[in-house]
RNA sequence: GGCCCCUUGGUCAAGCGGUUAAGACGUAGCCCUCUCAAGGCUAAAUCAUGGGUUCGAUUCCCGUAGGGGUCACCA
C-alpha cells in the first residue's frame, strides 16, 4: 500500500491533473497583459473595499490588454445568500464593472476558463489533491473537533505556538493502511499539506505594493479539503489563480500573512507563483481612532449607500482612485474631459497604509463630477433616482423640457457651470422653488411695507424680453427711486448715507420669487419661470 | 503572546540624503459679486519617539511607542 493506493481510496473517480493543464491553455493575451479577478463570497453585499479592488482589477487588465475576471469564492455555505451572486453583480454594474469573464448572472457565466463558481469546481479540487496525495504531499487527517481542542491547549501550556506543525501534526505520519481503514469505515476526514517548511528558514515574497516582505517559512499542515469534500479558501485561490491564468491577486492586505503558505502550495504544484498585490483597507475614524469600515456599523461601507444617497458612480470611482493613486487629482485637473480608464494606475505609486474614508472630500470630487454634467445627463441621472427613491421628485419631473430648462439654468450656457450639487438626493431642495410658490416670505432687515413698495415698483417696469444687462439696470432703477445705493461698492464707501443698496433691492425680489434669499442666477431663475409666473409670484406679495 | 504590515498638517498625500517639506479637501480671512454655489488670493497647520550612519537626515539602519492584520474544517 503506497500513496497512490491512498489516493485512489479518497477519490477514486477523478480525472489527473493533465487533463485540466490540458484544458486549460495558456491564454494568448499581449505581452505584459494582466489578468485579474475579483473574487468575493455570494453574500449580495459588496463592501467599499471591495469596489477600491475592482477599480484595481480592471485599471490593471484594461491598461495592459489584459482580463479581469469575476469569480465567486462559495466554498463556505454559511456565507451564501439566496441571490447573492446577483445583487453583487448588480451592484458593480451599477458602478460600471462588468468583467470580461466570470459570472455575469445568478446561475450564467462566460469565459473558457470556468466554472467561475467554486462550489462547482468539486471535482477540480479533488484531482489536484489527489495528485497531492499521490505524491506524499497531503494527508487525510482524522482529528475531532476535541482533539484539536487538546493539542492546542498543550501547546498553549508549553507556551508553543498552536497549530498542527511537526510533531503536533498528528496524523501525518498515520500508516496508510490505517489510513485507508478509517476511511473504508467511514470516519471524518479532512485533507492537510504535509508541508515541508521551517519555521527557522525565512523566505521572501514580493508584494507589488509593498516590496518584499519576509517571514518565516510556512511549517503548518494547513487544511487543503474540508470534511464536507469543499475546498478551503487557501487551496482553492492556487487551483483557481492557477488554471484561470492570474497574473496578479489584488487582495486585501488581511492575506498578507498567509502568502507563504499560498507559495508553498503553488510551489508543491510546480506552479508559477503570481503576483501580489496586497491593498490596504478603507479606514473610518472613530473617537480619535481609526479602524477598518465596517459592515455591521457604518452604512457608507456598503456600496449600495452610495447609489441610495445619489452619489454619481463616476464620483466615487474617482475618490477612489485618489486613494489609489494619489496623482489621479493632478491628472484629472490637467485632463478634465478625459475618460478615467485613460489614467494610468501605478501599483508602486499606492499608499500603503490605510486611508480613512473621507466623506467631505468625496463630496466635493462629486460637485465636481455633477458640474461637467449637461443638463441632459443630470436630469436622466436625477430622473432615474428618484424613480427608485423619491416619488414626489419623481412626479415633479414628468415635464422634461421645463426640467431641462431648470436644470440648465447656470449650466448650459455657461463655461463656469454651478457647482452646487454633491448628489442626486440634495436635487429636491435645491429646485423646489421652480415648481411651488413660496409659502411664507422673510425679507430679513427690509420691513414688509418697503418690500411692497419695492415689488410694486419692479412690476411696473419688468419685461421679460429685457437682456440681462436691461434686466439688472431696471433692479437699480428700482433701487435709485427707493433711495438705495445703486452700487455696492458706492454703498459701502459711504453706508450711512443709504438704508442699503441694490443687493437688497434684489434680495427682496429674490424672496419674493423663491421664498429663499440664496439661489442661483435670478436672472436665469426668471426666465424659467415665465412672465406669468414671475408677474404672479411677484403680486402675491401684495 | 509569536509572526507580519503601517506611522509626513484635522483628512488624502508628494517627497525617495541637502527642498522656503508640493498639491487637494476641510478651516479662517480677503477679493470678485445683486444673494448663494463657485472662482482668485492669503493664512494657520505635518515629518510619532530615542539612538546611530553621515559634513548633513522626513528620507538609510537599529530600538521604543502607537495603530492594524494574522495565528479556523471563514473568506
Amino acid at each position: 500500500m503506497d500513496y497512490k493506493d491512498l489516493a485512489n481510496v479518497i477519490y477514486p473517480d477523478v480525472k489527473p491533473i493533465e487533463y485540466y493543464e490540458e484544458k486549460y491553455r495558456v491564454r494568448e493575451l499581449p505581452q505584459g497583459a494582466e489578468v485579474t479577478r475579483f473574487a468575493p463570497s455570494p453574500t449580495g453585499f459588496v463592501h467599499i473595499g471591495g469596489l477600491y479592488q475592482c477599480i484595481i482589477d480592471r485599471a490593471l487588465a484594461k491598461q495592459t490588454g489584459g482580463v479581469f475576471i469575476l469569480r465567486i469564492e462559495d466554498t463556505d455555505q454559511k456565507r451564501k445568500i439566496e441571490n447573492g451572486v446577483e445583487q453583487i453583480i448588480n451592484a458593480l454594474a451599477k458602478f460600471d464593472f462588468i468583467p470580461d469573464e466570470g459570472m455575469i448572472s445568478e446561475k450564467e457565466e462566460k469565459g473558457e476558463y470556468g466554472p467561475y463558481k467554486q462550489s462547482e469546481r468539486k471535482d477540480i479540487y479533488h484531482s489536484y489533491a489527489k495528485y497531492l496525495i499521490e505524491q506524499g504531499k497531503a494527508y487525510p487527517c482524522f482529528a475531532t473537533p476535541e482533539e484539536i481542542e487538546e493539542i492546542r491547549k498543550k501547546q498553549e501550556a508549553a507556551g508553543l505556538r498552536t497549530g498542527f506543525y511537526g510533531v503536533w501534526a498528528k496524523y501525518r505520519n498515520l500508516p496508510v493502511d490505517e489510513a485507508i481503514n478509517r476511511i473504508k469505515n467511514g470516519e471524518s476526514f479532512v485533507i492537510r499539506l504535509r508541508s515541508n517548511g521551517r519555521e527557522d528558514r525565512k523566505i521572501k515574497v514580493k508584494d507589488s505594493v509593498r516590496g518584499h516582505i519576509e517571514f518565516p517559512e510556512n511549517d503548518q499542515d494547513a487544511v487543503l479539503i474540508k470534511a464536507d469534500g469543499l475546498p478551503v479558501y487557501h487551496f482553492a485561490h492556487v487551483v483557481d489563480d492557477h488554471l484561470m491564468k492570474t497574473t496578479i491577486v489584488v487582495r486585501g492586505e488581511e492575506w498578507i500573512s498567509s502568502t507563504p503558505l499560498h507559495v508553498e502550495l503553488f510551489n508543491a504544484f510546480g506552479f508559477k507563483v503570481p503576483k501580489y498585490a496586497q491593498v490596504p483597507n478603507i479606514l473610518k475614524e472613530e473617537d480619535g481612532k481609526k479602524r477598518k469600515i465596517s459592515k455591521r456599523k457604518d452604512p457608507e461601507a456598503a456600496v449600495d449607500y452610495y447609489h441610495e444617497e445619489g452619489i454619481p458612480s463616476d464620483a466615487v470611482c474617482e475618490y477612489l482612485m485618489n486613494i489609489i493613486n494619489s496623482s489621479f487629482e493632478g491628472w484629472r485637473r490637467a485632463n478634465p474631459d478625459k475618460d478615467i480608464s485613460e489614467f494610468k494606475l501605478e501599483l508602486s505609486k499606492m499608499g500603503v497604509s490605510g486611508a480613512v474614508f473621507d466623506m467631505v472630500k468625496l463630496l466635493d470630487v462629486s460637485k465636481n463630477v455633477i458640474a461637467k454634467y449637461s443638463a441632459k445627463e443630470v436630469y436622466d441621472f436625477v430622473n432615474a433616482w428618484a424613480k427608485e427613491y423619491d416619488k414626489e421628485l419623481f412626479e415633479m419631473l414628468k415635464d422634461e423640457e421645463y426640467a431641462l430648462k431648470v436644470f440648465g439654468i447656470e449650466r448650459e450656457n455657461s463655461k463656469k457651470p454651478r457647482k452646487d450639487l454633491a448628489k442626486w438626493s440634495d436635487v429636491k431642495n435645491s429646485i423646489i422653488y421652480m415648481y411651488e410658490r413660496p409659502k411664507e416670505y422673510d425679507f430679513d432687515k427690509i420691513p414688509l411695507t418697503d418690500a411692497k413698495k419695492v415689488i410694486e415698483e419692479y412690476l411696473n417696469i419688468y419685461d421679460y424680453n429685457d437682456d440681462k444687462q436691461v434686466w439688472f439696470n431696471k433692479i437699480k432703477d428700482v433701487a435709485e427711486k427707493l433711495g438705495y445705493a445703486r452700487e455696492v461698492k458706492e454703498y459701502k464707501q459711504n453706508p450711512e448715507k443709504w438704508p442699503g443698496h441694490v443687493g437688497d433691492i434684489s434680495t427682496v425680489i429674490r424672496v419674493a420669487l423663491t421664498g429663499r434669499r440664496n439661489t442661483p442666477d435670478m436672472y436665469e431663475i426668471m426666465q424659467v419661470l415665465g412672465k406669468e409666473e414671475v408677474e404672479n409670484r411677484l403680486r402675491k406679495i401684495m
